[in-house]
DNA sequence: AGGAGTTCGATTATCGATAAGACTTGTGGT
DNA sequence: ACCACAAGTCTTATCGATAATCGAACTCCT
């Protein structure tokens, strides 16, 4: 229960249903999933690890006043640990990129019958099997805490950006990586980042995309 | 009440109070603390974002059952958002590292006069100062996350390191900061990561020195 | 004896109620 | 009219109890 309270607030602020700065009564959300405070509360407190919710003691726990922003400052902290792992991941793998490539492979083909809904689903799984590779499970855990999985569809869908050149994008990286060139892999990561920093976020009338 | 629990726990499994791979019953934790359960759970659900305690839904919390390595991984996880953070915090400070270089010097005072625990904290507020002058909320609230606080002043104590080197290890960050060369401040402060997750992870007897 | 199915005990997940703190509104004093 | 104070209301933090699920021990059948 706590997961499906946790996951729909989590969409519901990237979607913009709770306003920034919006307080969230334990009570109310209790009442809109049929349950009680205590899972509401535990929600809440997976969901402060995130930034995107604050939590003031006696007080309440609100969206985060400046939720824009912080979806930028994802894609930083994002590029950040893609960095860290992509390093550690090309030192692993040495060489091996099958399954990279197969992913890149799968966005170019998704991007060409323009189904956006399957390269965001390549591009998470892409990033997250570089996470994986890693080795590190906290460098994981953290990503996974990030939504990213849920925000990578909205941004796709809602940017209207080059689709083929979002696919594409990832190339240079899994090349880096077959090379052995964790530095240059590592540098490509974090550079692949910052090309979504620099996109206004989107907010409201996503309901649908968020779900 | 669920932060004493959450500290507890935390400065507990460091120290090698809670072994690592045991199970943490909550009605157990509750009754140390002579507290109910959701409290606990709740501060479990903190830790969850450290790595260091793991859940299995409806099959209990663990204590991680690889700390020593969980709290390895806390090391390239923060060279990661520090280096982040210190390119940040270059550009935004413009040359202005005043604070920064206060801090050293009290950690050299503190070295100087074998006051670890001075060194400890002034070691915290230097990287807090960092994380917080990147403008970058986010960074913050995940680096506050890890537990380095908490992590800092046992290692100092266990390792029997040079102090005094601890210490001015953190000047030549100071430096490129002041220099305004973001890059290379960057990336010192990563390296300045990696020499603590060489370091063999010490456990046990250390009741005394984390609390 | 070995394995599948079943019962029982232990523990988590959730609920509803209570205690206690914070904010609001109203009142009296200046 | 303005400020300080106080009662009342709302909300969080915590508690104790219940429901649901898991794992282990046990039994029965082959």
């Amino acid at each position: 229960m706590r997961h499906v309270i946790k996951h729909a607030l989590l969409t519901g602020i990237l979607a913009g249903r709770y306003a920034p700065g919006q307080r969230l009564l334990e009570m109310r959300i209790a009442a809109e999933f049929e349950t009680s405070q205590g899972p509401v509360r535990e929600a809440f407190r997976e969901l402060e690890a995130t930034g995107l919710v604050v939590n003031n003691p006696r007080r309440g726990t609100y969206v985060a006043a400046d939720v824009a922003e912080r979806i930028r400052e994802i894609y930083v902290v994002r590029g950040s640990l893609e960095e860290a792992a992509t390093r550690l991941a090309t030192q692993r793998r040495a060489g091996d990129v099958a399954d990279l490539q197969a992913n890149v492979d799968a966005m170019v083909a998704a991007a060409a019958a323009g189904d956006v809904a399957r390269l965001g689903d390549e591009s998470v799984a892409f990033h997250r099997a570089v996470m994986v590779s890693s080795g590190n499970a906290l460098l994981l855990a953290i990503w996974s805490s990030l939504a990213i999985e849920t925000r990578t569809t909205i941004t796709l869908m809602t940017e209207g950006l080059d689709l083929m050149e979002a696919a594409t994008s990832h190339q240079p990286i899994v090349d880096a990586m077959a090379r052995g060139d964790a530095e240059e892999a590592a540098r490509l990561a974090r550079v692949h980042q910052d090309f979504f920093e620099t996109l206004p976020v989107p907010f409201g009338n996503l309901s649908t995309a968020a779900e």
